[in-house]
DNA sequence: TTCTCTACTGTGAACGCTCACAGAAGCATG
DNA sequence: CATGCTTCTGTGAGCGTTCACAGTAGAGAA
């Protein structure tokens, strides 16, 4: 392994260095490195081998200023970045865009866009064509950047159905619904019958589901929804603590709850703890998400894994596809039941 | 505000553009574009009426193509990735980065080095020239990457003291040592005197000098050192529980712990509740880091807090004053004790 | 033979920018 | 009037790549 570059900064090799070294032309050399195509046997043996021993490396500046891609995608946040940045799920996902767009050796670019000032710069560096693509996490309604994304025909793929966004975006979702409802009927086979549920938000479409799947399997079995057994929070793990406050006042009765985040469950955790019921003797609690914060939980959380790394792969495979001239597409994927100690 | 490339995508106004349109040369523009040295006022004012009659964007793939910058940053993740992608202070430190580059309009690309092949292909995408220097979040020893960037000449600047490279690296570190003092006298002062200890990593800076500091305090205070005292952690929370399993057979008469990352007094939490022990009536507990899961803990933990903010805003500061040519250096930043329920 | 087709190769001409240089204009100095 | 200096401006070249096009050579068909 001879490096031609030891130490210090030299100027590296050039597509004209392994042309000359491979004794064939540029073009030669630069069809090698785009797939190959019309190149002899003889001559693509020799380009490697030149590649190998200069240490070549293709200049993706050169190559984006003619080909007009960048090969890179932004990865972009547009709410206030707290919520996202204590939110596990979060991790797991950037984790899996990163190493799905590693295979294809394209970087990505973590965007912020949590002020107004942010979101002007960001949408301009995105709509000059500096990334190819937007993997868009962010899951509130009437978005302001996705929209105008959008409207500059940017390829982009949500987590999470955006709402109010027309239906031509792309997204990737959990089946929320379905997830909620293998809780709920998991909670009602244990016995229980006062099931109680702390949504999420529900201007995001995560929210409204999963309350959805809720009140279809209580009306399935013939239960009464009973309103005082329904409190909302916004994900976060104080929200849960107050909502389960509510919960004890407005229904005292409660043998169960299910929480629409792992995040709120731990706050459930902690008020019914507080108050002195048991988990799950007194209450049975199930979460949502499977994220880091359900076994971090004690007792440790029953839960509806969202599958994150195909979430996080689709996302990508899709977006893809769509910079490769593709038409928007909708994924949904399967949720499971994840038993623990809380129910 | 009239946009001329209302929908679809149009080719995007190139410096030509601007020039014709404001009536100079590319060089005028391309001047006001670079800081506006050598341009007279009434041409720096119709070159910015150009640029913003136009929209142009600056396209950095041609700027790069002839500066040989990238004006972009890696953020280099060396390790097998769960281990930061579940501590929280990752993110924060994630954030922190992102936005301190945001505001030099510097993206930062996320760069996963997980498995050897990985390790392969960003170096050489470092090495290319593809970013202009590393933010690099490394904890052990002897990192091959970091190494290796270091002898390529890449401006790097690490989170906490690397150990193994030359002194030649930067590195941006809170100041452990001190922060365990300052819990281990917070201890004393409480008047526990049998002060149980689960280190971090021994391979890290880290972990030797929080527990370096422990036995500061300890010897300062005239206390014996005792062995059964100390047990080792890797920053896990399941090894947090593990120690304190340990600590608990080899010294059951403990009347606080240090533990140093708040995932492992977590875990140290668990272990001690599930004993029958009272936190903090018989056994008082300090994390370290002031991660959210300190409050996420119950009880809410005391710990000491690393300042990430201005970590993450140091080691900006540091690389690209690198980038710039200055030398490397090393900057410590003070802790802060936390107070919550555990103590 | 001659023509066509396929497989392969080399060569300018871009892509949009910055840099070095040349030059102009204004003003003071010799 | 020449000379120098400073401030400002325009121009050509070139960064490293891909793309379109023009070839060449060999095989098969007419």
């Amino acid at each position: 392994m001879t490096m031609s570059h030891t130490g210090g900064r030299r100027r590296p090799p050039t597509i004209h260095d392994v042309a000359r070294e491979a004794g064939v032309s540029r073009g030669t050399v630069s069809r090698v490195l785009n797939g190959g195509h019309y190149v002899s046997p003889a001559a693509q043996e020799a380009v490697n081998a030149a590649i190998r021993k200069t240490g070549y490396v293709v200049n993706r500046h050169a190559r984006s200023l003619i080909t007009g891609r960048s090969d890179s995608v932004g990865f972009l946040l547009t709410e206030p970045q707290e919520r996202f940045f204590e939110d596990p799920n979060f991790n797991v996902l950037l984790r899996g865009c990163t190493q799905a767009l590693a295979a294809h050796d394209i970087p990505l670019l973590l965007m912020l866009a949590g002020t107004e000032d942010e979101r002007r710069r960001i949408t301009r560096y995105i709509t000059a064509g500096h990334v190819d693509g937007v993997l868009l996490v962010s899951s509130h309604s009437g978005d302001p950047v996705a929209q105008e994304l959008r409207e500059a025909g940017v390829p982009l793929v949500a987590c999470g159905k955006p709402i109010g966004l027309g239906s031509k975006v792309s997204y990737v979702a959990a089946d929320d619904r379905d997830g909620a409802r293998d809780m709920v009927r998991h909670l009602l086979s244990l016995g229980r019958r006062r099931i109680g549920v702390v949504t999420g938000p529900l201007d995001t479409p995560g929210g409204v589901e999963r309350l959805a799947g809720y009140k279809e399997v209580l009306a399935e079995e013939g239960l009464p929804i009973d309103d005082d057994l329904v409190v909302s929070g916004d994900y976060s793990r104080a929200s849960g603590e107050a909502g389960a406050e509510r919960l004890l006042t407005q229904a005292p009765d409660i043998d169960a709850v299910f929480v629409a985040s792992d995040l709120m469950a731990q706050g459930v955790l902690a008020t019914l703890q507080r108050a002195g019921r048991r988990v799950p003797q007194d209450v049975a609690v199930g979460g949502f998400d499977d994220s880091p914060a359900a076994v971090a939980a004690s007792p440790e959380l029953t839960t509806i894994r969202q599958p994150w790394d195909r979430i996080s792969a689709e996302m990508v495979r899709v977006l893809l596809a769509q910079i490769g001239g593709e038409d928007p597409a909708a994924v949904i994927l399967p949720t499971e039941l994840v038993k623990r100690e809380s129910t």
